[in-house]
DNA sequence: CCCTAGTCGTCAT
DNA sequence: CGACTAGGG
């Protein structure tokens, strides 16, 4: 989904820690974040189809940092690939950008084919299967998740397996994860969210909010499974829920009211919020 | 103040 | 993905 301005609007819910507070604990880690910065940093070798190891050896890295730390790493991949329009739209955009980096990178211009080729990332199954072959030969937890990471964390915590996740996807918060930590970086320092923190939150009050009502905040807001209502963020999708926690009366009324262009093209946001 | 849409950085040397 | 920001409401 991503979450516009979550963070941003939730910076009192979060603290700057160190990895070391959670020794001993088991953290779960969204394996497409690090997949992903790693083979930023490898991007023309996957563009001109050679082999490197760089990605996976990014991966052990930053397990062997958290190792060290006393941390028990517990790797989550995406499982299913979305089939929705935006993940189509999204690849055939990294294939153009592959084939201009191609392009400048036969003229002999390396350094401008680079920002080409790490927009053109993408991250496929064969990347995953090769990091998960080294976390089987170090006895790393590991799990492919059978749709997206996001909820497989969620889950994994909510049941105990994990105390916490790292990330930097906003929609774990979505999800109801407990305690997530953002921007970790390679000596251990990262930002930690807190859930129980929310009531600390400034920009609007979210006591006595449960986690469903703030789903729906979110939802309402705009995310990529939907055409988002124009106008409508954070600030406003939580105005609406304040004054009526019933969905279907602010989809019905209210947006209307708030704003007039809004009509039945937006059916489809109706069905799912209501539903929802 | 609020929202949108566009740009830039992610690695690494 | 997020951070940041110019520009419109």
């Amino acid at each position: 989904m991503g979450i516009t301005g979550l963070l941003t609007v939730l910076k009192e819910a979060q603290e700057p820690v160190h990895i070391s507070s959670f020794k001993g604990q088991t953290l779960g880690i969204d394996g497409y974040v690090w997949l992903h910065k790693g083979a930023f940093g490898c991007s023309q070798e996957i563009a001109l189809g050679q082999d490197t190891r760089r990605y996976v050896n990014y991966i052990l890295k930053k397990i062997e940092m958290l190792r060290h730390f006393q941390i028990v790493p517990f790797v989550v991949f995406d499982g299913g690939s979305l089939t929705s329009k935006e993940e189509t739209e999204m690849e055939r955009e990294a294939k153009k950008n592959i084939q201009e980096g191609l392009r400048l990178f036969n003229m002999g211009l390396k350094k401008e084919a680079q920002t080409y080729f790490q927009r053109g990332i993408n991250i496929t199954p064969k990347f995953a299967k090769d990091v998960i072959e080294e976390l089987k030969k170090k006895n790393i937890q590991y799990v492919v998740a059978p749709y997206e990471a996001d909820a497989q964390l969620a889950y994994l915590e909510r049941e105990g397996t994990i105390q916490g996740i790292i990330t930097e996807d906003s929609d774990l918060i979505v999800y109801g994860c407990k305690k997530i930590i953002f921007k970790l970086d390679d000596a251990g320092n990262g930002m930690l969210f807190d859930r129980e923190r929310l009531g600390q939150v400034r920009s609007f009050s979210l006591r006595g909010w449960t986690d469903e009502t703030f789903r729906k905040m979110c939802i309402l807001s705009g995310c990529d499974y939907l055409s988002s209502v124009h106008g409508v963020g954070l600030k406003r999708s939580h105005k609406y829920l304040q004054r009526s926690r019933d969905i279907k009366q602010i989809a019905e009324n209210q947006w209307i009211a708030f704003h007039p262009q809004i009509d039945s093209e937006n059916d489809e946001i109706r069905r799912v919020i209501c539903s929802g």
